[in-house]
RNA sequence: GGGCGUAUAGCUCAGUGGUAGAGCACUGUAUUGACAUUGCAGGGGUCGGAAGUUCAACUCUUCCUACGCCCA
């Protein structure tokens, strides 16, 4: 029994309907113990998050590859989950307690600690509930948080094997300190921005009269951060650097300070560059440090100059006067800084080079610095400039880890598609620096190592662990740091499946995953650490591909951003279009390697598409055309019937390729056109005359049209099993509507597996029909007639082909080429229109009906046209070179074509001199 | 500065060593039952530029130009 459809399709009718049906009988992972597994986790979104447009089409593909793995039989498992996001969680819970006059610290750890659970419980996971809305069929019953307590055992179990072989350790060095946050962060969260700056140029005088070989008594720096000076240690020159080479080992006597700092080699200082003399301030710049060390300075006795909020501070020497103490690094919120007091009291000892340029007008002005862009360093959450500081954290010895995820790519145990990033993956492993991942935060996995008094740390599980390594009496305290939350994430892979236990199911079916699919730009936050962390600990790669895909762009190409306020909502479009519109347009614009722009038009494309299929399948209904109830094809005796079958064959032959490739274009595109060109405009079209037979109506050919009830069912159900994964709602609607089906949902419906191919023949007399009638409606509708208009036609000399797709498709032939009668005898002579199906020749007698000037201009054109094809070919074949060289098909379809264009050509002619 | 990518119809994008396609937009046309969220038909591109390899280049190579991204 069908269920009568409404005229119109209103997704948003249907589509909460079957996802709640689906996720109540647990259809997303239905019991298949004996399956083959296929495995998927998702990117955890952070539980502070809401669906944004990239999860929209990250979460479409990954939904679209499980459901056609699920229909295709496996045990297909997609893990889902959230992160807890250490620093955004966090910084979320601190700005409401903003709002209400409160704040973190005035609270313990523990407290602050169980209002961010508080606000998780109550606020966190939004984007769960917005993912169902997508129609993504993850396995919502194991629903995973980072924080879980399982997870978080299997994170402190890394960390302190880790440890334990020297692959995590704790070093004093500099950190990208974000002094907003207060936490030390890694290098891939900070954002390189040009930001126009400023080059101040500074006289260092020399110590102990000494001169430079010139004369000068001062040696000449530069630097785009003058308050650094206040923790300078050194001067370095090039070791090669003439100028300097008397008074290396020397020292300058710093102004403001008074400091007395070493003139040292290093070929840091670049002798091209300004004076040539670089100012050398170990704890509060990169390449200082490693200056510094060189020099012989321990990083125990680096200058610090700043506290965690980037105020200047004293440093050790005690040097620093009293009116820098507590001044911000530079200028903030209109209140000058550390730096403009450094600049304005070197000016006032004449210790500042002024900068001279020239005005427009060509006079010359001094400034006080020289103008310049500067590439300066942002935390990408909290937005201020970061601050190279000197802190002991904890390191991942990365390189190490580096090394079997590069041999696991190399040797082809994960595949990264498109391939194209595997360069840009191998250039980072290959240069990859120690990965800090300790974080000064109360929100995440608390460090397991404690420290007793003398500094000396103890590594383990429990409190009870290190107290034991310690030994009774010592007192201990536990780090106050979190770990880094890409630590934790790296171990999604498996720990959501149960590891570190190696004999829990799931992760003994499950692991390593088949896929991973991301996006590009956590490449290396997240993918990268994933294969470090799960090669290590697993011995294995943790997926067997990774699929990258880019970014959804604005209609513009612009990148979206909140701050530009050109974000599309995929909630907004799902309203207006439907969850599967939205998901197709997807689908169908990922081609690997590309970045996808936003258009809406081509949504509402989409959501036409589904309303075709909608209307089909009531067309369907009003003819009788039900549920099929075999996987294998009906038998068919017509042409008509074969072809479909061939064709449903040969879609399912290259839809299955495409997916095998993860071409998700291709495939939506195979689908597409399939349903819309070949089933819609054609099949159905083709089929009508025998649908409204009586049923019996030619017995002796069996009942055409019981067949073709059978084959267009099965063909339609064919059709919205392969659309299916991309678009689940509308085709569980039409599917249930077409059949009582509550026991077999087309969710968890067997995907097409039948014998029957492609009928030569059957295809050739299709095809023979679709070229008369393309041929007789192109032609009437450049003659001016009419489409309605019913003709006659004469076909002297049919060949074979034509003589019995004629005799067997007539009524077909009178209603879509609109021609009653095809006679096979001359045409009687007269005003006529010539036109060609395959190789045969049909002329339509139009006396009275047509403008012959028209129709010979018609022909003229086609004429021309094919005129020049056969010059082209002839040239080509013409030339020996093509003949003997080229490959043998090539030639062969030259030659045919040839042939084709040249009788086209005399049956033109020939047409041509028939109207005179 | 280094690396990667992109440049194809008005727009958004596929594509293959054998002479170029889709969707949208556009033009014409059609409306007594599947569908106007439609049907039918059509116009439109010297495939960014230059050189080379080849019988043949949109496709391969080199260079150039423009734009984008990543790294320093």
């Amino acid at each position: 029994m069908t269920t009568e459809l409404s005229k119109t399709f209103d997704p948003a009718s249907i589509e909460a309907r079957w996802y709640q049906h689906w996720e109540e009988n647990g259809l997303f992972r239905p019991e298949r113990p004996d399956a083959q597994p296929f495995t998927i986790v998702n990117p955890p979104p952070n539980v502070t998050g809401s669906l944004h447009i990239g999860h929209a089409l990250d979460n479409t593909l990954q939904d679209i590859v499980v459901r056609y793995e699920r229909l295709r039989g496996k045990d297909a498992l997609w893990v889902v989950g959230m992160d807890h996001a250490g620093i955004a969680t966090q910084m979320v819970v601190e700005r409401q307690m903003e709002e209400r006059q409160d704040k973190r610290t005035n609270y313990t750890r523990e407290e602050f600690v169980d209002k961010v659970w508080e606000w998780k419980e109550e606020s966190g996971g939004t984007i769960t509930g917005q993912l169902r809305r997508l129609g993504c069929s993850m396995d919502w019953s194991r629903e995973q948080f980072t924080m879980d307590p399982h997870f978080s055992d299997a994170v402190l179990k890394v960390f302190v094997d880790l440890y334990n072989k020297d692959l995590i350790y704790r070093d004093k060095r500099l950190v990208n300190w974000d002094p907003k946050l207060k936490t030390a962060i890694s290098d891939l969260e900070v954002e390189t921005q040009d930001l126009k700056g400023q080059f101040w140029h500074f006289k260092y005088p020399l110590a102990d009269g000494v001169t430079l070989d010139d004369g000068r008594d001062y040696i000449e720096v530069a630097t785009t951060r003058p308050e650094t000076m206040l923790a300078d240690m050194a001067v370095a020159v090039h070791p090669t650097d003439e100028r300097y080479a008397s008074v290396v080992g020397k020292e300058v006597v710093l102004p403001i300070t008074g400091r007395r700092v070493k003139i040292v080699e290093d070929e840091h200082a670049d002798p091209e560059l300004g004076s040539g003399a670089v100012k050398i301030t170990p704890g509060h710049d990169f390449n200082d440090f490693e200056v510094g060390k060189r020099a012989g300075i321990a990083a125990g006795d680096m200058l610090n100059m700043l506290d965690g909020e980037a105020n200047v501070c004293q440093t050790a020497d005690g040097l620093v006067p009293d009116e820098f103490l507590g001044l911000h690094r530079f200028k903030r919120d209109g209140v000058d800084g550390a730096r403009e007091l450094v600049v304005q009291r070197l000016k006032e000892l004449d210790s500042l080079i002024p900068h001279i340029t020239k005005t427009k007008k060509g006079e010359e002005v001094e400034l006080d610095s020289e103008p310049r862009t500067i590439a300066t360093p942002f935390g990408d959450r909290g937005g201020v400039v970061i601050e190279p500081w000197l802190t002991d954290q904890w390191y991942v010895d990365a390189e190490k880890l580096a090394v079997a995820p590069m041999k696991a790519v190399r040797d082809g145990d994960i595949e990264i598609i498109p391939q194209s990033w595997e360069k840009t993956f191998f250039h980072w492993m290959e240069n990859i620096q120690p990965w800090c991942i300790s974080r000064q935060l109360w929100w995440g996995h608390r460090i397991p190592a404690w420290f007793d008094d003398d500094g000396k740390c103890y590594v383990a599980m429990t409190e009870e662990e290190a107290q034991a390594q310690a030994g009774a009496g010592v007192e201990l305290t536990r780090d106050s740091d979190v770990l880094d939350t890409w630590f934790s994430s790296g171990l999604w892979p498996f720990a959501t499946l149960g590891w570190p236990d190696e004999n829990a199911p799931l992760y003994e079916k499950h692991y390593p995953n088949d896929l991973l699919i991301s996006g590009f730009d956590i490449l290396f936050f997240w993918d990268a650490r994933m294969a470090m962390q799960g090669m290590h600990l697993t011995d294995q790669a943790p997926w067997k591909r990774l699929y990258l895909h880019g970014l959804v762009r604005a209609a513009d190409g612009s990148k979206m951003s909140k701050s530009k306020g050109n974000v599309v909502d995929p909630l907004g479009l799902i309203d207006q279009y439907g969850a599967d519109a939205l998901r197709f347009f997807m689908a169908a614009m990922e081609s690997q390697g590309r970045d996808i722009k936003m258009d809406d038009e081509r949504v509402k494309g989409y959501r036409n598409f589904a309303t075709k299929l909608w209307n089909a399948t009531r067309f369907c209904q009003t003819n009788g055309i039900t549920a099929s109830t075999t996987l294998e094809a009906p038998a068919a005796t017509s042409a008509v019937n074969k072809w479909i079958i061939g064709e449903v064959a040969e879609t399912l032959g290259k839809l299955d390729a495409a997916m095998a490739d993860l071409r998700f274009d291709a495939a939506a595109n195979i689908i597409y056109h399939f349903t819309w060109d070949t089933f819609c405009d054609w099949y159905i079209e083709l089929a009508k005359p025998t649908l409204q037979m009586r049923a019996g109506a030619n017995e002796l050919l069996g009942d055409p049209k019981e067949e073709t009830l059978q084959v267009a069912g099965w063909v339609l159900d064919q059709i919205l099993v392969m659309l299916h994964p991309f678009m689940p709602f509308v085709t569980e609607e039409l599917w249930n509507a077409q059949g009582d089906r509550a026991n077999y949902p087309i969710i968890t419906a067997k995907w097409p597996e039948f014998d029957a191919g492609v009928d030569a023949d059957a295809k050739a007399e299709v095809e023979w029909l679709i070229g008369l009638t393309s041929a007789v409606r192109g032609a009437k509708n450049e003659l001016g007639i009419p489409p309605g208009q019913k003709l006659e036609a004469y076909c002297s000399e049919p060949s074979a082909l034509a003589a019995d797709a004629i005799s067997r498709n007539a009524a077909a032939i009178e209603r879509l080429a609109r021609i009653t009668t095809i006679h096979t005898s001359p045409a009687p002579d007269g005003a006529a229109m010539q036109i060609g199906a395959g190789t045969d020749t049909l002329v339509i007698p139009l006396e009275g009906l047509v403008d012959i000037d028209a129709e010979k201009a018609r022909l003229t054109k086609t004429l021309e046209a094919s005129a020049k094809e056969v010059k082209s070919l002839e040239g080509r074949l013409g030339n020996a070179n093509f003949v003997e060289r080229a490959k043998p098909e090539a030639v062969e379809k030259a030659k045919a074509d040839h042939a084709h264009h040249s009788a086209e050509v005399d049956r033109l002619k020939a047409a041509l001199e028939r109207l005179g």
